[in-house]
DNA sequence: CGAGCGGTTGAGGCATGTCAAGAGTTGTGG
DNA sequence: CCACAACTCTTGACATGCCTCAACCGCTCG
């Protein structure tokens, strides 16, 4: 494992505050493994044998259920994913696939459950950790059973020009039909959601969003940080440039 | 606070493994009172000030957006809520009302966080404990993306059934309009969905249900362990009594 | 260049929501 | 204890949001 990805991981919520010495032999212990897109890493259902950290590319996670398939998270460098099937060694409820080329590092279960019983620092990191995971999942569930399927997006872009620093404009970070599973919907259904966009203050085209009119799209989304996340307080207290001046300074 | 609660708190999974000394100074922190039904407990957005633990009645934890609402669990004793807001001192993500009379120990969360920093026990159970949660969601949240609304509520008497150790018949342990909310439809969709039931093996009647073909259900409904829960492994293993006769000996 | 895939669009269908009315039940105050 | 109000649940008629299926376009990559 390279130096500068071990201070990357060091500096994780999870393992920033732990003994160094405890740091050094669980990252011992762990494998770094770089792997092609669409590898399946983890088959939901079976047994939770390593942590995995994502230091380069992305990482779908996805259930399925008969003929169906759902897409529940997208997870980029640097950040751990299913911890709790780890703690619990429990199946997992998630698949896992690659998106990209991506690079992973597995770190035993069995290590982890032994370090947070002798560090407390690290089991204090791994309560913190899990509260925000499952924090996360509630606003999810919760967009899901109280948005339709345009509020859902309308409210997925400004948290996405959020993450811009508030940019007008922005780049979908994913492939729109994985955003589609993403909202709970068909590929079409988003397609057609994006074009009605227009009528609320956002414009698609193509991979790039631009919001015509943050005011509208706000009162049409609503957005609230109990669903959208500690980062989005609607614009209150914000000040943001509005529109075509830097929709056109990106070029649309 | 009675005796009789205190040890059943003290025997939950999250208290059970603490030194006696953190346990005792916790709850003698810690208010009892007693409710009426209906009283809301929690306001989302409130800071979490209490781990509220429920040791008789129930409570329902929703959440809203504009003039939607939606139920995301009800909690029966003896069990605790809210664990992950106290943690993160965070807004609360939910609301929480009490559904009849019920009895709450209300544990402050100052205490609770300086505890886990001194129990090792304690950080582990809460770790348990919140791994545990974050999977309930997510598998609330594969219910509500991989099946339809007539799917859920099959799955939903299957998996009443099960807790009532697999009895082909069982009494409804909510309102119907408050499972609608948890199932994410309305009343009149849940109504007609029960309805519907009957033709793949289950018959309603108030609050009333009878499981008439089990394995028809089964085949409709697909229960997974993944989606609904630990104790749900489809009825593989099993040979439970079918229909009729057990129906008619508890009255229908 | 052609196959395959992601995305879009249209037509049509179905599941679920909305609105309204009525039956049955529960709770309450006189 | 009754009468009335309020509420749950059901049912019907209707609206609509989202899905399904199919065709087509444009890209990418053998």
């Amino acid at each position: 494992m390279r130096d500068s990805e071990l201070a990357d991981i060091r500096n994780l919520p999870l393992f920033r505050s732990m003994t160094e010495q405890n740091f050094v032999s669980l990252t011992r212990a762990a494998y770094d493994q770089t792997f092609p897109p669409q590898v399946k890493l983890i088959e939901e259902g079976a047994m939770a044998d390593f942590l995995h950290i994502v230091v380069e590319g992305s990482v779908e996670l996805f259930a399925g259920w008969r003929d169906r398939e759902t897409t529940l998270a997208v997870v980029r460098p640097v950040s751990t994913f299913i911890l709790a099937a780890c703690i619990k060694d429990a199946p997992y409820l998630m698949s896992a696939r690659t998106l990209e080329k991506t690079r992973i590092i597995l770190v035993p279960s069995v290590d982890l459950r032994a370090t947070f019983r002798i560090d407390p620092e690290f089991a204090m990191a791994t309560i913190s950790e899990l509260a925000m995971s499952y924090r996360s999942v509630v606003r999810h569930a919760k967009d899901l059973k109280l948005r339709n399927a345009r509020e859902r997006l309308a409210a997925y872009v400004l948290r996405q020009s959020q993450m811009a620093n508030g940019a007008v404009g922005f780049v979908l970070p994913i492939e729109k039909r994985l955003l589609a599973s993403f909202l709970g919907i068909t590929p079409e259904s988003l397609s057609r959601a994006m074009k009605s966009l227009q009528e609320v203050g956002a414009k698609v085209d193509g991979q790039r969003v631009i919001i015509t009119d943050r005011k509208a799209l706000e009162a049409y989304a609503q957005p609230t940080a109990l669903i959208d996340g500690p980062e989005y307080e609607g614009s209150a207290g914000f000040d943001l440039p509005d529109a075509r001046a830097e929709a056109e300074a990106i070029g649309l």
